[in-house]
DNA sequence: TCTGGGGTCCTAGGACCC
DNA sequence: TCTGGGGTCCTAGGACCC
C-alpha cells in the first residue's frame, strides 16, 4: 500500500528571519514580495490581524504602523541555505524524497520498517528538523499525495493535531466534506468557479465527482486529481530533479521606466543573469523571448508586448542572449508609456553544447565559452555583479525595492552574524 | 506614490504534410 | 452544384503551483 508524506515549514520566509533574530518571536511579522510589493509570508499573529496572502504592502500601510507588524523583504540567499538544511534532515527519514519547493518536501513512507505507525513517525520528523534547524513544520500523511497534501491542510488549521495528519481510509469522507474544495492541490480560482457551479463545495463531493464529468470540466487535470482523491496515484515522487524546460528573468522597475536607454539597461541585464542561470545549469537556449508592459493595476494607458526570437545556434553566452533580446525589445518598444515590467525568457533548454548546429554558423562567438567562464568565476568569488556588460548600464534607476532586506547570514560573508562575549 | 517571480502542464488551433 | 481525411508539429494562451 503506497503511503506519501508532505512535510510543510509553516510560515516559512517568516520563520527564517525568526532564526537570526529571536525579536521575531511572538510578534506579528511579514515578509516582503521581490520590489517590496506583497506579503508573501506571514507569521500566526500577521494572519491574526487579518493580513491576507499576497496583499500589497501599501495596502495595509495604517495597520503595520498601529500594530507595529515588523516587516522584511524576502532574502532568498538565506531562504535557500536553510531549506537544504530541512531537506537533509528529512533525507534522513526516507530515502525517496521529492523537494517539491523551497518549503515542502514529499516523502515515500510505503515499506519503511517504521512506518507501521505513520502518526508517530510524521511527529519524529517534526521534531527532528525543529530541533537541527529551528524550523516549526506540519506533516501530511495519505496514500497519494494529493491525499497527503490535504492531510497536511487539515495538520495546519487544527490545532488538536499538534501538526500531524493521517488520512485513514475509515473516516476519510468525514474529513473531506469539512473541507473546502478550494483547498485542494490543483483546485486554483478558475475551476473552483467551475465546480462550484455544479453544486461541488467540499472535497468530498470532488472525491464523488464522475471522472469523466471532472475531465470535461478540468480537463485531465482535473480528472487526475478526483482519481488521487479516491486512492488512486496518478503522480508519483520526482526522486531525480528533471532539467528544466525553460527559465526566466523578470522584474517590476523600482518606479516607471519611460526612456528606452534604461529599458535597453534592463532588459541586458536580465538576459544576462539568465545566461548565467543556463551556465550554472549547464544548459543552452534555443528561444528567446522578451516582454515589457505597463502597470497593469492603475490607470496608465496599457500597452504589452512580445516577441520570441529562435537562436541561430542554442547558446548560453551571455553576449548572443543581450544582442538577441535588445532585437525583440528593439520591435515591441513603444515610445511615450510608463512600463512597470520587463523580462526575458528563455525555452528550449538542451544540455550545454548538445544543441543542433546550423550549417552556415556554428561559433560565431569565437571563445565565447572561456571569457564566460572568467566572468563567472570572479562573479562568483568577489560577489554577484562585480564584472557585467555594459550594455546593463551602470545607474539602474530602475532597480527594485528592497528596504527591509535582513543580512545573508548563511551565504556572505560580510554578513555572518556577529556575537559578542 | 506604492500591487512578485519563476516555474509546469494542457489544449486549441493553425500550418503543413501526404 | 459538387473539392478529403488523417496525421504531426508548433505556438499562444490559460490554468495551476509555491
Amino acid at each position: 500500500m503506497p503511503l506519501f508524506a508532505l512535510v510543510d515549514c509553516n510560515n516559512f520566509y517568516v520563520s527564517c528571519e525568526r532564526l537570526f533574530d529571536p525579536r521575531l518571536e511572538g510578534r506579528p511579522v511579514i515578509v516582503l514580495s521581490n520590489n517590496d510589493g506583497c506579503a508573501v509570508s506571514r507569521s500566526a499573529e500577521a494572519k491574526a490581524l487579518g493580513i491576507k496572502m499576497g496583499v500589497p504592502l501599501f495596502k495595509i500601510k495604517d495597520l503595520v504602523n498601529a500594530k507595529q507588524v515588523i516587516v522584511r523583504s524576502s532574502n532568498y540567499a538565506l531562504y535557500g541555505d536553510i531549506s537544504a538544511r530541512v531537506d537533509s534532515v528529512l533525507s534522513q527519514f526516507s530515502p525517496r524524497i521529492e523537494n517539491y519547493s523551497i518549503d515542502e518536501s514529499f516523502l515515500d513512507l510505503s515499506d519503511l520498517p517504521c512506518a507501521s505507525d505513520p502518526a508517530a513517525l510524521g511527529a519524529a520528523m517534526r521534531a527532528t528538523v525543529l530541533q537541527w534547524t529551528g524550523i516549526p513544520t506540519c506533516v501530511g500523511i495519505g496514500p497519494t499525495k494529493t491525499l497527503a497534501k490535504l492531510a497536511n491542510h487539515i495538520a495546519k488549521v487544527n490545532p488538536v493535531m499538534k501538526g500531524v495528519c493521517h488520512l485513514k481510509p475509515d473516516g476519510l469522507d468525514a474529513m473531506l466534506a469539512a473541507v473546502n474544495v478550494k483547498e485542494v492541490w490543483g483546485i486554483g480560482g478558475s475551476y473552483l468557479a467551475r465546480l462550484n457551479a455544479i453544486g461541488v463545495q467540499t472535497a468530498l463531493d470532488l472525491k464523488r465527482l464522475d471522472p469523466v464529468r471532472a475531465r470535461d470540466l478540468l480537463t485531465v487535470v482535473g480528472q487526475r486529481t478526483v482519481q488521487e482523491l479516491n486512492g488512486i496515484a496518478c503522480s508519483d515522487l520526482e526522486l531525480l530533479p528533471k532539467p528544466k524546460q525553460a527559465t526566466a528573468v523578470t522584474r517590476s522597475f523600482g518606479k516607471p521606466v519611460t526612456d528606452r536607454q534604461a529599458m535597453e539597461e534592463a532588459v541586458s541585464f536580465y538576459a544576462a543573469r539568465a545566461g548565467e542561470k543556463l551556465r550554472a545549469a549547464q544548459q543552452d537556449c534555443g528561444y528567446l523571448s522578451v516582454f515589457i508592459r505597463t502597470n497593469v493595476f492603475n490607470k496608465d494607458p496599457k500597452y504589452s508586448a512580445s516577441r520570441s526570437i529562435r537562436l541561430p545556434v542554442p547558446s548560453n553566452d551571455s553576449r548572443m542572449l543581450v544582442h538577441y533580446a535588445l532585437h525583440g525589445l528593439a520591435s515591441v518598444w513603444r515610445e511615450g508609456y510608463r512600463y512597470a515590467k520587463a523580462g526575458v525568457i528563455l525555452n528550449e533548454l538542451v544540455p550545454a553544447g548538445t544543441g543542433q548546429g546550423n550549417l552556415f554558423q556554428s561559433a560565431p562567438l569565437g571563445k565565447s565559452s572561456a571569457m564566460m567562464q572568467v566572468m563567472d568565476q570572479l562573479n562568483k568569488r568577489m560577489g554577484r555583479g562585480t564584472v557585467y556588460q555594459a550594455a546593463s548600464g551602470i545607474k539602474r534607476d530602475w532597480a527594485l525595492r528592497a528596504d527591509y532586506r535582513s543580512p545573508r547570514y548563511t551565504s556572505r560573508w560580510t554578513d555572518l552574524p556577529k556575537v559578542k562575549c
